[in-house]
RNA sequence: CGCAGGGUAGAGCAGUCCGGUAGCUUGCCAGGCUCAUAACCUGGAGGUCGCGUGGUUCAAAUCCCGCCCCUGCAACCA
């Protein structure tokens, strides 16, 4: 048995998660370790709130709360919002647990001694007015290049030029809006990644081929310009305090303790049940786990060279990626998701409208693998009428009342199969071994165009076989044709499980089948002959509901959809 | 400016690595069927494959060169 070990980028804890997210990175992990444990691996699914950092300390000040509060009431509602989607996490942790610290504390040290880490003074931009350090994107001022008064302190949002701080015209803080701002010289602690930057290579040669295109070429990119150090500390309060006298007032940077969540979310896993689940055989036997991550495409760089190297420097046998899953975006109607202007869709408000199956077919059917994706409520209603209610639900639907009304709420008997089985059988034998070849892939569309087919080649079947007639003249094959067209309900049930399980629990429950779902590995002809004749099934109402035209326009104005 | 991804019927995509009659889904039109949810099945129309009427080749969506447009990154936002 394969041990798996999935991880999905972490959300940050202070923004409210929408479609982008899901699509992103948590989505397709939970179809991917869902899959895995149906195929019968032994999957571990990680993920977790990233809670540190300045947008938190911010945040929860302009709500006056205490910061650990803050990241609580958020932390949970994410937790909520994922249990709505039907996420499998095994364990969804925070990067701020007793747990991380640990291990952030002890990657450091190691890094440490193996002299990776070193002090630096540097200059940064301070605020009395907000008390506060300010990062460069939070302050603003007038563009030296340009004039746009809107220039943030990392780059120029009109004239793209990248900036300083201190080239600002007129600098003032982004948070008070005070020009009372002054120049500070800091001491920081510095990851020495170029020392590390052979053996980085080294190991992204052995990817070649093997990761997808852009995180290699990514990868090759950040190493063919040459790794700077990069600083791992920052002068905040919210976070680790960094273990070394002289930098009491310091905590790491969130970049740093944030991929290490993954790990320590872990500990925080096995933590709780301690004989049984162990951290380590999942995070420090590397040749016993494949491992795969999932992120947005803002998020290669980080898990391609920053954690590799990180985990690297430490000289301690670390699992690392072996395979990436990079997204591109998910945008609004042509337009961006944003919160401010609550334009976009986001979880809870998906969850209140339609069922998360529906949601979770488009967005994996459509994921932007390739590149950015549109989503609109005119394409999201085509979809799911379509596919899920005309080619599947209606499937089942009409195999269900023709069986009923021939032969009653049970599986008639299935007599020897004639060509037309065969050829069913080898049909589905095909696109089968195609489904499992796109999905261990991690090719989302493919997977779900050929489960769509899947679907697809049941109603060819009944198609052809007109079961309608047979019954009249030779009820014996009608009874055949109904009981794999049965058979057929518990395939598409098994199948579809990683993506709608929801839905296919419902399938599987119509012809008597509880959890868990196994992927089946027989050939069709064992296959589809699985279900005894007699046994009873349950006539049930139709699986999913069109979204009728009205409703489409209402969702369209109620989503801001035609403004964008 | 640099780097990466994308630009293929109305819409959404595959095909490009490894050149050989341009494919899929949806939408539209027609036919079939009438078990089923106005559904299902079959067929048809619709594309000079971003531009250069660029280069290589018997042959280019595919390889090479130049350019344009969209998106992201650019190490202190996370």
């Amino acid at each position: 048995m394969t041990k798996q070990l999935i991880t999905s980028a972490l959300p940050y804890v202070n923004g409210l998660p929408h479609l982008g997210h899901m699509v992103g990175c948590l989505l397709p992990a939970d179809v991917f370790a869902r899959y895995l444990r149906a195929k019968g691996d032994d999957v571990l699914y990680i993920c977790g709130t990233d809670e540190h950092g300045t947008v938190s300390e911010v945040g929860a000040a302009k709500e006056n709360m205490p910061v650990e509060s803050y990241c609580q009431k958020y932390h949970d509602q994410h937790v909520k919002m994922y249990q709505g989607f039907n996420l499998s996490f095994d364990y969804f942790g925070r990067t701020s647990s007793d747990q991380n610290k640990e291990i952030t504390y002890r990657i450091f040290k190691a890094l440490d001694k193996n002299d990776l880490i070193e002090e630096r003074t540097t200059k940064q931009v301070y605020s009395p007015d907000d008390g506060r350090y300010l990062p460069d994107s939070y302050v603003m001022g007038t563009c030296p290049y340009c004039g746009y008064d809107k220039a943030k302190g990392d780059q120029c949002e009109n004239c793209t030029k990248v900036l300083d701080p201190t080239d600002l015209i007129n600098p003032r803080s982004v948070l008070s809006g005070s020009s009372n701002i002054e120049i500070r010289e800091t001491k920081h602690l510095f990851l020495r990644l170029p020392k590390l930057e052979d053996e980085l290579n080294q190991w992204i040669e052995t990817k070649k081929g093997i990761w997808p295109d852009i995180a290699y070429s990514i990868a090759k990119k950040w190493l063919k310009e040459g790794l700077k150090e990069r600083g791992i500390t920052r002068d905040l309060k919210w976070g680790f305090a960094v273990p070394r006298p002289g930098f009491e007032n310091k905590v790491f940077y969130v970049w740093f303790d944030a991929p290490i969540g993954y790990i320590g979310i872990t500990k925080q896993w096995s933590d709780e049940k301690p004989t049984e689940r162990h951290w380590e055989d999942w995070w420090l036997k590397p040749d016993e786990v494949h491992y795969t991550e999932f992120m947005g495409k803002d998020n290669i760089p980080f898990h391609t060279i920053s954690f590799p190297a990180t985990l690297k420097g430490t000289g301690e046998n670390w699992k690392t990626v072996d395979f990436l899953k990079g997204m591109n975006y998910l945008n609004f109607a042509g337009g961006k998701f944003s919160k401010s202007a609550h334009r976009g869709i986001f979880l809870d408000d998906a969850i209140a409208e339609f069922p998360a199956d529906y949601w979770r077919y488009w967005l994996i059917a459509n994921a932007p693998e390739s590149d950015d994706t549109n989503f609109s409520f005119d394409h999201f209603a085509a979809v799911v009428n379509k596919d899920l209610n005309d080619v599947l639900g209606n499937f089942i639907n009409r195999v269900l009342k023709m069986t009923e009304k021939n032969f009653g709420a049970v599986v008639p008997p299935m007599g020897q199969p004639t060509t037309n089985e065969m050829e069913l059988y080898q049909t589905l034998d095909t696109l089968i071994t195609d489904y499992r070849k796109y999905m261990d892939g991690l090719e989302f569309r493919k997977a779900m165009a050929t489960l769509r087919e899947i679907w697809v080649a049941g109603n060819n079947y009944i198609a052809k076989t007109e079961p309608w007639k047979v019954v009249k003249e030779n009820k014996d094959y009608a009874g055949t044709i109904l009981a794999t067209a049965l058979n057929l309900i518990r395939l598409f049930g098994h199948i579809s499980a990683p993506v709608m399980p929801e839905s296919a629990e419902k399938m599987l429950a119509i012809i008597g089948e509880k959890l868990p779902f196994r992927f089946p590995t027989e050939p069709m002809k064992i296959y589809l002959t699985g279900i005894e004749s007699g046994r009873a099934f349950a006539p049930c109402e139709p699986l999913f509901a069109k979204i009728a035209p009205e409703r489409l326009e209402e969702l369209k104005i109620k989503y801001k959809e035609t403004e964008a």
